[in-house]
DNA sequence: GCCAACGTTGGC
DNA sequence: GCCAACGTTGGC
């Protein structure tokens, strides 16, 4: 099983938006970067782990554990003219942008500021990608054992 | 609002 | 293929 950090602003969906959605589960619609396309529509598997992330808010950080309840197809939205999401260099017959869908597992039992993450950013969280400089991917790999140490934060 | 970092675009 | 200009992300 891999595991996964998935950035979301709250503004636009929250850990709360969760609980209106059918079955608490959500497409994860509107990636219109490649590499975080290669992982949606290559990497991520059914039943994989993601922290969902709060970003450009006022306190960032890891509010809640989603599951990858159905692996890479293509996003719909960047056919359709009137969303946002819209993008017209994807050909209608092969897809250029792809979505999974998501299921709110759980919420953190004590919400994870990034602040407390960057606590040990030299020490057991060498290495993670949310935390290097300049990272920018709205969705990023982790490793298992970082995924573990951010479980005891809580 | 500022700014650093990075991705994308487009001229050549 | 190079690279400058521009747009976006995201913390502060």
């Amino acid at each position: 099983m891999n595991h996964w950090l998935l950035k979301s602003e709250p503004s636009v969906f929250s850990i709360d938006t969760f609980d209106t959605s059918p079955r608490k589960t959500t497409g994860w619609e509107g990636v219109r970067n490649y590499q975080a396309r290669n992982m949606l529509r290559d990497e991520m598997k059914q039943g994989d782990l993601a922290f969902f992330y709060h970003s450009s808010c006022p306190e960032p950080g890891i509010a809640g554990i989603v599951e990858i309840v159905r692996t890479g197809y293509p996003d719909a939205s960047a056919w359709d003219p009137h969303s946002e999401y819209y993008d017209p260099k994807s050909p209608e017959n092969k897809p250029l942008w792809y979505t999974v869908d998501v299921k709110l597992v759980r919420r953190m039992k004590h919400f994870i500021p990034l602040a407390s993450l960057r606590e040990h950013a030299s020490g057991a969280l060498d290495g993670l990608l949310l935390l290097r400089k300049g990272n920018r991917l709205s969705i990023t790999p982790m490793e298992p054992m970082h995924w573990q140490f951010i479980l005891t934060l809580e």
